[in-house]
DNA sequence: GCCCTATGTTAAA
DNA sequence: TTAACCTAGGGCT
């Protein structure tokens, strides 16, 4: 569930915690057992994002690599070093904060026991951090972390990423615009939420295709999409729409009513023009949008 | 307890 | 296009 966004704050997160620790890892759950052993002992050093993969670096040279998929979360705990973030992933409550409020205990006396679910558990001398639920979580090596990234399409959150590669594919394609803004070859940390949003920010219909975009309208997509992911690594939270779409509500405050414009409103009124919201899946996923405003 | 849902991806048919 | 995978919360009975 989490989208890109999410991803970076973790990569973050672990360089905040872990960089520069020697960390003891286990997979209590068992089935990251061999990885595990891998990894243990060995110091963290640098952690990225791309996309929705995360990449831990390690100084024997391999790389941790998680993806979320829909289920996947990390829970973090530890001393004072590990105030900030509790939790980041997949949502279970509606209106939670990745960013932990909750107070850490004030001494920190090691990890609680581990849910017989957690695939992989990191201990430092600081603190925890306990995987749930991932689709992906492996070793790799330098090369294969080449590899990984290299079927990835562009990621706006990263300084390098090269928009070109993103106007090429779309212009290439007749598959439906929203279709193509979910394809992680063509574009890489859009999930279902900054897809919905963006499009009905651009007022671009998700079912024409991709080709039919203008150079404007490519660019729009790719430069909101950068635009909202930044705003979700800052407040660890997806909120998509503007101050004067949502009146005295800061954007930290903003509970799901008022976060967003399409997404989940099925039924509703469009703030903007006042046709009722729709939904359809599509290619296995709900998608929202606004059949006034979006043509 | 049981059913539904979810910010995702891959493999098989 | 469908199924499979992974997990936990909420609403219901």
């Amino acid at each position: 569930m989490p989208e890109g966004h999410s991803i970076h704050r973790l990569a973050r997160q672990f360089n905040d915690v872990f960089a520069g620790q020697t960390v003891e890892v286990t997979s209590p759950q068992g089935r990251f057992s061999a990885g595990a052993q891998l990894l243990d002992g060995a110091r963290v050093g640098d952690s990225f994002a791309h996309g929705k993969h995360l990449f831990v670096g390690f100084d024997n040279g391999l790389y941790l690599n998680v993806h979320l998929g829909i289920y996947g979360a990390w829970t973090f705990g530890g001393d004072e070093q590990f105030q900030g973030a509790s939790s980041i992933g997949a949502p279970r409550r509606v209106g939670e904060r990745e960013l932990g409020a909750d107070v850490q205990p004030a001494a920190y006396t090691g990890p609680p026991a581990p849910k017989a679910t957690v695939r992989a558990r990191l201990v430092s001398e600081h603190g925890w951090a306990d995987l749930v639920g991932p689709t992906v979580c492996r070793t790799l090596t330098v090369d294969e972390v080449a590899q990984v990234r290299a079927k990835l399409g562009p990621d706006p959150l990263n300084d390098d990423a090269d928009p070109t590669a993103f106007f090429t594919a779309v212009s290439k394609t007749s598959r439906p615009i929203g279709v193509v803004l979910m394809d992680q070859k063509v574009i890489s940390g859009v999930g279902n939420i900054f897809r919905a949003e963006s499009l009905f920010r651009q007022k671009i219909d998700p079912l024409r295709p991709a080709k039919s975009l203008s150079a404007e309208e490519q660019r729009g997509l790719w430069e909101d999409n950068k635009h909202l992911l930044k705003i979700g690594v800052r407040v660890g939270r997806i909120i998509t729409t503007e101050p004067q779409d949502r009146p005295g509500i800061a954007e930290t405050e903003a509970w799901p009513e008022h976060a967003n414009y399409v997404y989940h409103r099925q039924g509703q009124p469009c703030p903007r023009c006042g046709s009722t919201i729709a939904v359809d899946e599509i290619a296995g996923r709900k998608l929202y949008w606004c059949p006034g405003c979006q043509v």
